[in-house]
DNA sequence: ATTTGTGCAAATCGTTTGCATCTGA
DNA sequence: TCAGATGCAAACGATTTGCACAAAT
């Protein structure tokens, strides 16, 4: 990665309010240098060791957890033995191939949702999050 | 439980070609007797208990899922720590309370979708999952 | 009699935590 | 300097599994 690009990430962590240490750095152009994609704690360990970046598994969780707190990333629960993070934080939908358990992100701009009931009670609407499943087209 | 009541729930089972046991028949019960429910394992084997049920944690998860593989229950992945299961099988959206992870259902009829983008190649469209955030309503 | 289900305990998997050590501002 | 970050290993909670025993057809 050129120092530049490090700059980047970097600036990219104050921003959010997060120290830039070589761990976030290298996991935040990790996550962000290519472009919207979905990942697990455990497929982001894989590919920081495949990148030759020493990072423990229990910084991977920290990483993912304030990078979501502040905002850099999203945690989606479409799955439910595993957290997926989304590095497209916009409001948006997804499709799930239930055969690979892959998540894809909806192009923007359909979907729309009509005719919403009422909250309970003392509560109100947060956001809406919408899954489309997915199988094999059976010939 | 009157016989009767027991014989209901057998027959159930065996429509669903599961044979009645003394376990199924009593889960099936406690699942089926009252309106429509959200409820995880470890819940369920907590009102099992209550009720004086005998039945093992791992013939809880082993019933649960042997009801969802024949239709009557429906798993729902809405938090991704725990599974939950719902005995409403038709299809049908949830509100989730994010203060309390209360599952709550959402009354028919609403919820028109518009505007579904074209599925990926080569897949069709096997069903659509909405869960509608709330937030306590601040002042 | 044969097949299927049940219960226990141990194993597994994703995730979190405690704590000693290191690092960046 | 020193608050905050990291890494390790142990702890955790939900779920699954292996296997001996029991119950249903």
């Amino acid at each position: 990665m050129m120092p530049d690009e490090q700059e980047k990430f970097a600036q990219m962590l104050r921003d959010a309010r997060l120290r830039p240490t070589r761990q976030r750095v290298a996991l935040a152009e990790l996550l962000f240098y290519k472009g919207d994609r979905h990942l697990s704690a455990e497929s982001l360990y894989d590919e920081a060791n495949a990148a030759g970046i020493e990072v423990s598994l229990a910084t991977i969780y920290n990483t993912l957890h304030q990078f979501t707190g502040n905002g850099l990333l999203k945690a989606i629960s479409i799955d439910s033995n595993r957290t997926y993070f989304d590095t497209n934080t916009k409001s948006h939908h997804h499709f799930l191939d239930e055969a690979t358990n892959e998540v894809i992100d909806m192009p923007d701009g359909f979907l729309d949702i009509g005719n919403l009931p009422d909250p309970p009670a003392g509560r109100e609407i947060s956001g809406v999050d919408i899954v489309v499943r997915l199988r094999r087209l059976q010939d």
